[in-house]
DNA sequence: TCTGGGGTCCTAGGACCC
DNA sequence: TCTGGGGTCCTAGGACCC
């Protein structure tokens, strides 16, 4: 990327919604949700629904009233053509010639030459105007100097007329003093709550204030954001054709588990899941973890990872019954309530109950001499259960209502037949 | 009763070695 | 019985994104 060039963000509106529109016309002008995989939490929202105060994640159970009585209309989501639709929204923006990195399935950054900014502009108009012609779907555009100030004005078009060039030093200072932190790329809760109290609470602030600052209360990341917003590149090319650095297929229940047999099955549902994916990519994996949360707040989650030397999908699948049925046949039960309770007598004789707090003790040593004796086949040292770290583990995602099983897998440092 | 499913990067601290 | 420091590697956890 040459210094002079120009960074603009195309972004979907309401993306979702859009989609469904598509092909519910009669959803046009009507307030619209779009809910996550088990009608749990509201995942896209529709101009109309956002002006009833219906706020993003929130979970559908707790609007029910309000969607009746503001006659909201509620869709469960439909993936497949959420991706089938971003593909034709990006294939019309490559036919413009300008480079494109896809960051998200509704956003996309494109590098323009300097040009000047009306004919900018105009070829922004232009960009937008045939998504919409082509594919149907409402896009805003921004374009300033990095992917942080694009970004920003890219929200500053949805508020506006959907283009906005945030070129002249004068022009950003001016919307940028008015830019709440919270609202700039790469700035969430927390640390904006720590730069609130810090008496930074605009984007220009944020950018004005002092470097050592916010290395050191904030992180390199955020000082990188800073810097954006000062017209200094941080943030590198998004590369898409890379095999990512993990790999995860989950899904939660409706309704809690309470067969083992269920459980097993949900379990090699998604290593296969998975080991698809991995092989889409060519990739193979160097390590395999699973991981299990139970429904309740309070109660416990247990995740097991084993390293595989050799890990194609098909071996991975064999790997993950393998260590299930280790585990399994040592006598865990997976409990109602969705508690993992697992006793298992060996030569040693280690009994692990995950409910009880004193369990958070157990050494490490004791548990992996079991893990080994159970999973001989894989018996590097490094095949560990985290006992250590659940006390810490458990809390972040406890307040999940539903228990999740998921497979999760990493490439291989060096892999060498390359899958 | 019921709260998604993916990802990224950074950092502190422990393990291990000399 | 007491006690060092420096370096690397790994991992869990925490922040962020859509």
């Amino acid at each position: 990327m040459s210094e002079n060039s120009l960074l603009g963000l195309i972004d979907c509106n309401n993306f979702y919604v859009s989609c469904e529109r598509l092909f519910q016309p009669k959803l046009e002008g009507q307030a619209v949700v779009v809910l996550s995989s088990n009608d749990g939490c509201v995942i896209a929202r529709s101009q109309e629904a956002k002006a009833l105060g219906i706020p993003m994640g929130a979970p559908a159970f707790e609007l029910r009233e309000c969607f009746l009585k503001e006659k909201v209309e509620v869709l469960s989501s439909n993936f497949a053509l959420y991706g089938d639709l971003s593909q034709r929204v990006v294939s019309v923006i490559e036919e413009f010639g300008y480079p494109v990195e896809v960051y998200s399935i509704d956003e996309s950054f494109l590098s323009f030459p300097d040009m000047p900014p009306s004919e900018l502009e105009k070829r922004a108009r232009e960009i937008i105007a045939r998504i919409r012609k082509w594919t149907g779907i409402p896009t805003a555009f921004g374009v300033s100097k990095t992917k942080t100030l694009a970004k920003a004005a890219n929200r500053l078009a949805k508020k506006g007329d959907g283009v906005r060039l945030l070129l002249e030093e004068s022009e950003i200072k001016a919307a940028l003093s008015h830019f709440p932190v919270e609202e700039v790329w790469g700035i969430g809760k927390r640390w904006s709550l720590s730069l609130q109290k810090a008496g930074v609470r605009t984007a220009w602030q944020l950018r004005e204030a002092n470097e050592a600052w916010i290395r050191s209360h904030l992180n390199v990341q955020a000082l990188k954001t800073a810097l954006e917003l000062k017209g200094v590149a941080c943030i590198g090319k998004i590369r898409k054709e890379e095999l990512p650095k993990t790999l995860l297929s989950s899904r939660s229940f409706g309704q809690p588990l309470s067969s083992l047999e269920e459980l097993k099955e949900a379990i090699a549902h998604f290593t296969a899941s998975a080991a698809e994916k991995l092989g889409r990519h060519r990739g193979c994996a160097g390590v395999i973890g699973l991981f299990v949360y139970s429904a309740r707040q309070g109660h416990r989650s247990a995740t097991l990872t084993l390293p595989c030397a050799t890990a194609y999908p098909p071996t991975l699948i064999q790997a993950a019954y393998r260590c299930l049925d280790g585990i399994f046949s040592k006598g865990a039960v997976y409990k109602k309530a969705g508690i993992f309770l697992t006793e298992i007598v060996n030569e040693k004789t280690v009994q692990l109950d995950l409910l009880a707090p004193s369990d958070l003790s157990l050494k490490k040593e004791a548990f992996i001499r079991v893990m080994e004796s159970i999973n001989g086949t894989y018996g590097r040292r490094s095949v560990h259960f985290a006992a250590e770290g659940l006390a810490q583990k458990w809390r972040p995602r406890s307040e999940r209502r539903s228990p999740s099983y998921t497979s999760k897998w990493e490439e291989l440092p060096v892999c060498k037949n390359g899958g």
